[in-house]
DNA sequence: GAATCCACTTGACAAATGATAAGTTCGAAG
DNA sequence: CTTCGAACTTATCATTTGTCAAGTGGATTC
């Protein structure tokens, strides 16, 4: 986990890794199991070691996945934690997985404890923010069959390791529609 | 602009804010001025104080627009800021605009004399990623016409400010399809 | 191994959006 | 004032995508 987050923000003096790696507990999820439930509080990071998972919100009865994650990864529910709010999205285990976290007050604290930390948490945030522009771009420039086609290139580990009616959400589009965009993408 | 500062990253000593101060400079531009052409490295965070601009890409000779930004406000291009690559986004005034700007390599600079510049870092990249992710649920969620309203509830300034052919690119719908869809929106 | 469930596919039709072309309005330039 | 150009609108038709309903296949359970 450290060289993981180290590939991210830069490298680590011992001594902050240290005081970082004190607030981590290990957790463990099955798949199928709900690490986060809709309207609870988002209090944790949790540091995936292992596994997948998926983020998704409720759209009128309808699943809408948000973020597929496969470890090694850093996530949370940002707006939640940053406000202590319900959080309005779940995040359910895709595979049976493992799992360093971290509290959220606790992390605040570490914070104003060391710079580098503080560094890992704004490094973090640039990614997310250049990764999720990237995701909406998508939808500027791309239709439908050209969204899929991005997600096969890009990351093909997404269909290998989640099921099709939850990439097509994620894509924005219904199952059915999914799936006549790959019987069309067969032929050609 | 220090109380904008302030207000996303939370109250600065005096000693951050003069060292962050010292290292901005005044800038002015037109209306229909290029704040950053295409295909240039972004070096530049710019506080806007005055004005209005707006953030588009290309696409097959066609502008697509990212993102309206109106004073008071921080931005910058991050992916090719971080890098130092070509920006595919280009930025044009379409106010006559006001700004402080600070070189993006004397940041880096600031960012390892002060905890409290790194932590202003950190909470703006958060924000960003926070309204990056709103603005992509809009495409998961609603329709063009619910874009529409949504646009029009949350930021109803942007369509005091900015021209319907740039909204509508930026929704990820034709001119005329918004011009159809704000007619039906009145005869309701 | 039979029954069941769920993901995935397929088909037919409806609705939303795009593409093209033309008309209108308004402000800027001469 | 007149002309011009660009933004915006409107109309028509083609294409894409959604909706609803039914069918297929594979995995799980009893």
């Amino acid at each position: 986990m450290r060289e993981y987050i180290e590939q991210i923000s830069g490298k680590l003096p011992d001594e902050a890794w240290i005081l970082y790696q004190q607030n981590l507990k290990a957790m463990r999820s099955e798949k199928g199991q709900l690490i986060l439930g809709l309207h609870k509080p988002c209090k944790t990071i949790w540091h995936m070691t292992k596994g997948a998972v998926r983020k998704l919100e409720m759209d009128n009865g309808i699943e809408k996945t948000t973020h597929f994650y496969v470890a090694p990864k850093v996530f949370t529910v940002l707006h939640s934690a940053l406000t202590g709010e319900p959080s309005d999205l779940s995040i359910i285990s895709e595979e049976d997985c493992e799992f360093l976290t971290l509290d959220i007050d606790q992390l605040k604290i570490l914070y104003q404890q060391s710079i580098y930390i503080e560094r890992v948490g704004r490094r973090m945030a640039e990614e997310e923010f250049i990764e999720e522009f990237s995701m909406r771009r998508m939808f500027l420039k791309l239709d439908a069959l050209q969204r899929y086609e991005y997600l096969e290139k890009k990351h093909p580990e997404i269909l290998r390791r989640f099921q099709l009616k939850d990439v097509a959400t994620f894509l924005g589009v219904t199952p059915e529609t999914l799936s006549r965009l790959r019987k069309l993408r067969l032929s050609v």
